[in-house]
DNA sequence: TATTGTTATACTCTATAACTATA
DNA sequence: TATAGTTATAGAGTATAACAATA
């Protein structure tokens, strides 16, 4: 368990992060947006799968990965197959040409992170790996606990309560 | 300096990375969004500020950290005063109301904190925090070192190539 | 001329809700 | 009725470019 003054910290580097994910992200092919990456990405790793294995995997809604995987699907870079013991799901599966543009992308972003972390030692980068992956852990699985939120406390004051509305 | 396998795992963790993201901005006060939590947390943690030096520490361009401002000053949390030295400028600094947002938005992320990293130790938060802020560096020291992307590898085949339109 | 900041526009990512088809 | 997936809509975040005011 740690102390306030550390969450607070480790909030912030949350939110600057984000310039690291648009600094990967100026990189990719223009047809080839990070969520397409993604749904590339673990469909190269998990093999073929699911609508909602993949939504799982991307830890977002399914509406949003319908998105994404039409994007990918309308350049030719996975197909959509019917699932014979289901006809409401479709089976997603990488095409040579989505292999291709997966090759690609581990190459710009491998070049861009040999260049970024030149620096940093293997076992750095394996504890980043690490914590981040038990750090998603840690969130992932509540993700059914959503955090109670009390109602703000009322100070004592004359004050001009804040804008709450 | 890591391999490829290992900047690829890292990718991978960089883009999930969002579900934790979003899990704490579900948390956020309807009216104050992270854009505005960024503005109110960097106001506190360094003092009265112009908006180009906000825009440093937040790590984005000034148009949106405008927007960013606008939205906090609209709700009175923040004052714009203008600079005597440069009538171009302003300074952004918290109002005793932007304090008490900011006092409540740390409760509220303590909260979540301590309940997803309940089983985190002291040492381990410490760990990602460091990891975090030099990932960080290695990227922002470089922003002006765009990396070379250069033109994918056309391979000898006689495939159709792929729609790089 | 260069710099500070604002605004208009456009794009990506996301969630909610309504809907279709199938189980 | 419940589930798999799609689509419409809305909201947040960001960047680029054009602009106004001042240095």
């Amino acid at each position: 368990m740690a102390e306030q003054t550390q969450y607070e910290e480790l909030v912030r580097q949350f939110s600057a992060f984000g310039a690291v994910k648009r600094d990967l992200g100026r990189i990719l092919p223009s047809e080839c947006p990070a969520g397409s990456a993604a749904v590339l990405t673990l469909l190269g790793r998990h093999g073929d799968m699911r609508m909602s294995k993949l939504a799982e995997l991307l830890s977002v809604d399914m509406s949003v990965t319908s998105r994404h995987v039409a994007h990918v699907a309308a350049r030719g870079w996975i197909e959509r197959h019917p699932d014979p013991a289901d006809k409401r799901s479709r089976i997603l599966r990488l095409t040579p040409d989505g292999l291709e543009q997966l090759d690609e992308l581990s190459r710009r972003t491998t070049r861009l992170l040999e260049e970024r972390l030149a620096d940093w030692t293997d076992e750095e980068v394996g504890q980043l790996i690490k914590l981040m992956a038990r750090l998603r852990a840690s969130f992932g699985d509540c993700r059914s606990t959503p955090v109670r939120i009390p109602a703000p406390v009322v100070e004592e004051t004359t004050r001009t309560p804040a804008n709450t509305k």
